[in-house]
RNA sequence: GUGGCCGUAGCUCAGUCGGUUAGAGCGCCGGGUUGUGGUCCCGGAGGUCGCGGGUUCGAUUCCCGUCGGCCACCCCA
């Protein structure tokens, strides 16, 4: 009998370890509601034609990074290497936004590619778009929202490397002078480099391979037009205000075509991998467009779980049980079973170990399952009371058996 | 997709210059007589030495392939 494993660059993530998992998740849910955001919640496929439109077909993630299949009506169909594409596509088809929306999310995503520590072929993203807004503060937010989740998460030293890529219209002019230099140095560049001065000129600008050839390279922040100047200044005005530290990184362009003026990654600085960005994103006024859908001005991030959880480092699990409780014998474990039931009922976080087991057993169960207390139901019971124990500080004391909700709140 | 390193108990790893009973620490289970964890002591369970093939009297050890992991490039979260 073969044993099974998962696929390639697939994690399972079990308890207790899942416990991280779910505290992020809730950090996140919790933290962009108080920003107003609420969920979107899309298929984890689409056509395929939505992202070789919508994130480019001249980028990595759809050029070969696509898990794409047909199904068998013969649709070819891709398991979603990223999730703005998606949202766009499902507020275009409910009519669009009017006035704004904004709009989380958290979930797989999906990219081929060979694995490493931070990089995984399912990943998990958690992220938001803020649509329909076109003022620099709503950069300005979302630039926060990522940098208060890295902090709720304990990531140490992150840094906000922030660029501007400008406007269409910008880039056109910007292109031909980019094009231009980096023709008369051919020779110096790689040839990754060279494919890609055709298709994507701004895209050589952070490959690692040519880093000294592209050193005196144009750069997109200072052929902006007057709007998208104004625009990023007075991004930067209102990170200041809000104290966030960020860094200007003109060569950051980032590998989504869609983007468009305000691009930003977090960095750990204490986080050394090859995959070192943690979470990104950008602005994206022209999106809907070239989707179906009426202008829509935009801008979202998406924050890499898996990176940020590797980031935050292997700090000890959370206790995340009120109380564990312990029958001093088996005639007391049904009357122990059932009390449990009612603990629970009452909302407390409560558990025991079953089957015939001692009592020092039971204790060390309830040590290792991550309890903060101990009850024990034995003689004491007749006279409405239990046993508590606190095994942070090790103190012990007879309560009566109505007062341990109480007794809870207070350890 | 390219190049390199690696794969022995649940985890981290040692070991076999090819030889018959494969080890440690941690973890897990039990015990140290009465109903008390996290420390200590004792005992126990647990291993197709990733998988397939080849060489050999004999392979966990050598060779090839394959699968998986890690690292760099690449890509990006």
């Amino acid at each position: 009998m073969t044993r099974f494993r998962g696929p390639k660059g697939t994690d399972d993530i079990l308890p207790p370890a899942s416990r991280v998992w779910s505290r992020a998740e809730l950090t996140f849910i919790e933290l962009s509601g108080t920003y107003g955001y609420e969920p979107a919640i899309t298929p984890i496929f689409e056509p395929t034609e939505l992202f070789a439109r919508g994130v480019g077909e001249a980028t990595e993630v759809v050029d070969k990074q696509m898990y794409t299949f047909a199904d068998k009506a013969g649709r070819s169909l891709t398991l979603r290497p990223e999730a703005t594409a998606s949202v766009v596509r499902a507020v275009i088809e409910a009519g669009g936004v009017h006035g704004v929306m904004k709009a989380s999310y958290w979930g797989p995503m999906f990219r081929y590619e060979r694995p490493q520590a931070g990089r995984k072929r399912q990943f998990y993203q958690a992220g938001v778009e803020y649509l329909g807004e076109g003022a620099p503060e709503a950069d300005v937010e979302v630039i926060e929202l990522g940098y208060r989740f890295l902090q709720d998460m304990d990531v140490p030293e992150v840094e906000v490397a922030l660029n501007t890529i400008g406007d269409p219209a910008d880039r056109e002019a910007y292109r031909a002078e980019l094009t231009a230099f980096l023709q008369e140095r051919i020779d110096l560049l790689s040839e990754d480099a060279r494919t890609r001065m055709e298709l994507n000129p701004m895209r050589v600008l952070d490959s690692k391979a040519d880093v000294e050839a592209v050193a005196g390279a144009p750069v997109p922040i200072d052929h902006l037009g007057p709007e998208a100047f104004a625009h990023f200044e007075a991004v930067k005005a209102g990170l200041d205000r809000l104290d966030i530290p960020y860094r200007i990184e003109p060569r950051l362009v980032r590998g989504l075509d869609y983007y468009n003026r305000t691009v930003w990654e977090y960095v750990p600085r204490r986080y050394d991998a090859a995959q070192s960005a943690v979470g990104g994103g950008g602005r994206y006024d022209q999106l809907f467009e070239l989707l179906g859908g009426r202008p829509t001005p935009a801008v979202g991030l998406a924050m890499g779980i898996d990176r940020i959880i590797l980031a935050a480092g292997g700090d000890e699990l959370p206790r995340i049980l009120d109380l564990f409780v312990v029958a001093a014998g088996p005639a007391w474990r049904d009357e122990a079973f059932a009390w449990l039931s009612r603990l629970r009922h009452a909302g407390v976080r409560a558990d025991m170990a079953l089957g015939d087991r001692s009592v020092k057993a039971q204790f060390k169960a309830a040590d290792r399952r991550g309890a903060r207390a101990v009850a024990v139901v034995g003689d004491e019971w007749a006279a409405g009371t239990v046993t508590v124990k606190d095994l942070e500080t090790g103190t012990q004391q007879v309560i009566a058996i109505e007062e341990i909700t109480a007794w809870i709140a207070e350890h």
